[in-house]
DNA sequence: CCAGGGACATGATCGATGTCATACCCGCGC
DNA sequence: GCGCGGGTATGACATCGATCATGTCCCTGG
């Protein structure tokens, strides 16, 4: 595994640095340090102190909540670009999740006093990590609303269809589609137990929606995994009394 | 409902703009729109674009997902402090939740170009932005966990606990806590039906843990609730025999 | 070659939770 | 006073999903 630089990274648009002028990079680059990763490393614990943002450049990692008897809940397989962990003013608050590399992974890490000075020398750049975090935000919100909102089929089929939207594999009827997790590991990202996960895929299978063996899976009737995905639907919020005021 | 000036805000230490020296403030003042909102009015809606972050400066705002039927799912009661919504670099990134007012609240729009016009002329203040949306991404990933690991009776006995921490009332045996929510609320929050909500509570009350008749409860047993609200093992999964556990 | 372990799969069973129905209480407007 | 609607409460029932058990297949190490 060998370091990848900044200015050859292959994250374009999407990324927090790209597109930054030759010399904003490379401050940028010396703010942060960069670390690699083997898989099943753990990058931050949940509970440590939250000192410091992470910026996935390569690899896959996977944030998670674990109990007690390492049971863990995958709330996110984040990408390249993605921004990982939490960052407080002061040490008195904690990540409320865990990071551990999936694949060969490197991150580069950002403390809070060098991130901080970073932003003070390129304060035009700050609306990125914003944005950044932002992202992760939605992405949470969006996990809570289908564990409150949508049944464990529901959960599952979203999860095929996002998995093909990500990966290239797309949504057409027989897409095919090459999942790289196991079956527990489909089940702790739905937060389903393993069997029920198995049982739900020949459910689906049944149902004509996919075909699926082993870890290849056919979106055999897309429309129908996007019916059962989207039992929920979403309407806008209506319903207020007049306009409210602007004032000053 | 008058409104509240940055000078004389009732939000210290925890907020954003708090400890700044007055031009800074006035800057910052001045870079977001002061609106007033009546309860039940909506401050932005799920879908929408992510083109602004707000400022609770009073009042409690709840942060909630809606189906189609318009049951809602509550994520969040937001108190003044809290930075709400989310900010993408262009509209192309929707809102993930809605936000509506509870009570009558004061809330600073900070668009995307204001916002990065105040933080381009007051650099060292980025850090609170991000800090702020690190807590509001804690909270949501909060509940992931709290959804996917713990039991609806967990989730009640926590929801009890939290608000007697939040409004002072304090978790001592016999603390008297005044609910400001409807059962139906209560069930919205911890994720149930009303029904299951109320069939909890009286659970709670046969278990001696509390004593509740409408409104009004007493924590009647305490670390009875507590360890009912750290049953983080009810949900999923057993150890597997050999693994340590942790106790108390 | 065989043994072991892990992933996948399926059946039986049970508990938790949603849904529907009913009833009571209470404040409010007529 | 009276009816009405909302909040609260409880029972009956259905369903979802967890748990436990069993079995198969396949890969790997000895």
């Amino acid at each position: 595994m060998r370091r990848i630089s900044c200015e050859s990274c292959s994250v374009r648009g999407g990324s927090l640095a790209c597109n930054l002028p030759a010399d904003v990079l490379a401050d940028f680059r010396a703010a942060g340090t960069a670390v690699l990763y083997r898989p099943r490393q753990v990058i931050f614990g949940e509970g440590t102190p939250a000192a410091a943002l992470y910026l996935l450049c390569h690899g896959a990692v996977k944030i998670f909540h674990s109990d007690r008897f390492g049971r863990d809940h995958i709330l996110e397989v984040a990408a390249p670009g993605a921004l990982l962990g939490e960052l407080a003013l002061d040490d008195g608050e904690l990540m409320s999740v865990s990071a551990e590399a999936l694949t060969d992974a490197q991150v580069l890490h950002l403390s809070r006093e060098r991130l901080g000075g970073f932003i003070r020398r390129h304060p035009e750049t700050a609306l990125r990590f914003i944005a950044a975090l932002s992202r992760e935000l939605a992405v949470a919100r969006q996990k809570v609303r289908e564990l409150a909102l949508k049944s464990a089929e529901g959960r599952l089929a979203g999860l095929l269809l996002q998995l093909a939207r990500t990966d290239g594999t797309g949504v057409a009827a027989g897409a095919r589609l090459h999942l790289p997790y196991t079956r527990r590991e489909l089940a702790e990202m739905v937060g389903v137990s393993t069997e029920t996960a198995i049982r739900l895929l020949t459910g689906l299978k049944r149902k004509g929606a996919i075909a699926a063996d082993k870890r290849e899976v056919v979106i055999a009737d897309p429309e129908r995994l996007m019916r059962i995905a989207q039992h929920d639907e979403t309407t806008i919020g209506e319903a207020e009394s007049g306009a409210p005021r602007e004032v000053g």
